[in-house]
DNA sequence: AATTATACTGAACAAATGTTCAGTTAGCAA
DNA sequence: TTGCTAACTGAACATTTGTTCAGTATAATT
C-alpha cells in the first residue's frame, strides 16, 4: 500500500530527478529524510517496486525507475489558463502539471507536416506531429497513412464502402481508398509548433 | 578539441541517457567501446568537460551532464515529411532529430489557451502554449501579456502611438495599451496540442 | 492475543565506482 | 629532432553504493 511516507519518497524521487536529472542513491534518500539507516530507504524502495510504482536495476547505482503508468510525472506547471474572453489570474494550483512530455511522445515518431490539407484542423504547413505507432484506430481519428508508397496525414473514416482519408481543406478531395498498398502506419498523438 | 572518439562518446552518453534515463558509469562506458581501462575512458571524460560538451560531479557515480547549449539532444527522429501534394517516402535520415523538448521547454511556463481570438494563427481553444520567460520581445511575437490583472495571448505590434496587442480573429479587436499596468510576462514557444 | 506491516537502527560485507599514477604508442606540428 | 597531444594499458586505492542480517517499536488487522 502507498503510505503517506512512501508517497513522500516517490515525490522526491520524482524532485530529485527533474533538478538532476538523476535519480539519487539510497543514502541521498536517507539524508534527505534524515533516516539514519540505509535498510530504510533500501525496504521502502523495494517496498515500492513490489507495488509497481517503481522498477529498480539491481546492484547498479542510481538505478531507480518510476513507473510511469502510476505515477503522473511533475515537469513543467501549468499556470492558470489564458482566456480572450473572461481573463484568468496566472496562479500556480498544486496538483495542476502538465503529463511527462517525453512519456507522452515514447514510443512514438514525428512527422513534419508539409501542404495545407489540413488546415481547418489547425494543423498548418511545417508544424510537427507526433504518431503512435501502437493504437487502434478508430473513426474520426488522424492518422498517417501509407498508401501506395506515399505517406499522408488525414481524419480516417470508415463506413459501408470502405475507408475515406478526408482532408480538413475544401480545396482537397477526400481519398476513397479502393485499391493498392494501404496501411496505416500510426495514430496521430500530438501536435507540436514552434512559434518563435 | 572535439575529437572523433569523444564525439562518438557524447553519441554514447546521449543514446545511454534516452534508453535507461540515467547515464553510464566509467566501466560501463569502457566496456561499450572495448577500451580495457578506465582511465582510457575517465581522461576523455574530464577533456570533454574542459571543452564545455559536458558537467561532471565528482565522487558521484553516474553524474554526468550534458551540456545543452553544446550538444544537440537526439531523442525522437524526425520521420521525412508528411506532404499533401507531394509525398515523400518516410525515411528516417541521419542527423534529422527534434531538438530535446524537455530542453526547449526549460525555464518556460505552459499555458493552456481558452478562447478563439487567436484561431487564424493555428491556436486553438484548449492548446497549450509554452511561454518564454527570459527572452526579448520583438515586434510581431506572440506573447503572454499582463493588463491590469488579465492575462491575454495576443501578436504584439510596437509603433508610434505605443503598444498594441492584435488577436488573431477579425471578431476580435485590437488592444491599444494606453494606460493601467501592462507587462510582458513572456514570448510564445511553443504549441503543443493533444490531437486523440 | 497473535500476526502482520510499517518504519526504522546499527553494523557489516561485497561489489561497484570514481580517481590517481606511471607508463606506452602513434601521429602531428614546430 | 623535439615536443605535444590523443588515446590508450595496467595496477592500485579509496569511497560510494547496494545489499543483507539481526534487532526494536508502533499501529493496524485477524
Amino acid at each position: 500500500m502507498l503510505t503517506e511516507r512512501r508517497k513522500k519518497i516517490l515525490d522526491f524521487l520524482q524532485n530529485y530527478f527533474n533538478e538532476n536529472l538523476r535519480y539519487p542513491t539510497i543514502r541521498e534518500i536517507c539524508s534527505h529524510f534524515g533516516i539514519k539507516s540505509t535498510n530504510g530507504v533500501y525496504e521502502h524502495l523495494k517496498a515500492l517496486e513490489r507495488d509497481g510504482y517503481i522498477s529498480l536495476d539491481r546492484k547498479k547505482s542510481r538505478a531507480i525507475k518510476l513507473n510511469k503508468d502510476k505515477n503522473i510525472f511533475k515537469r513543467i506547471p501549468l499556470l492558470g489558463i489564458v482566456s480572450a474572453g473572461e481573463p484568468i489570474f496566472p496562479v500556480i494550483e498544486e496538483g495542476d502539471y502538465l503529463e511527462d512530455i517525453n512519456n507522452l511522445l515514447k514510443g512514438t515518431f514525428i512527422l513534419k507536416v508539409r501542404g495545407n490539407s489540413m488546415i481547418n484542423a489547425g494543423i498548418h504547413d511545417g508544424d510537427l506531429v507526433s504518431v503512435d505507432v501502437d493504437r487502434d484506430v478508430k473513426n474520426n481519428d488522424i492518422v498517417v497513412a501509407l498508401l501506395d508508397g506515399e505517406v499522408t496525414l488525414k481524419r480516417i473514416k470508415f463506413d459501408k464502402e470502405g475507408i475515406i482519408l478526408f482532408p480538413e481543406n475544401p480545396d482537397y478531395s477526400p481519398i476513397y481508398v479502393k485499391s493498392g498498398f494501404f496501411r496505416v502506419l500510426g495514430k496521430a498523438k500530438m501536435l507540436i509548433r514552434k512559434l518563435d
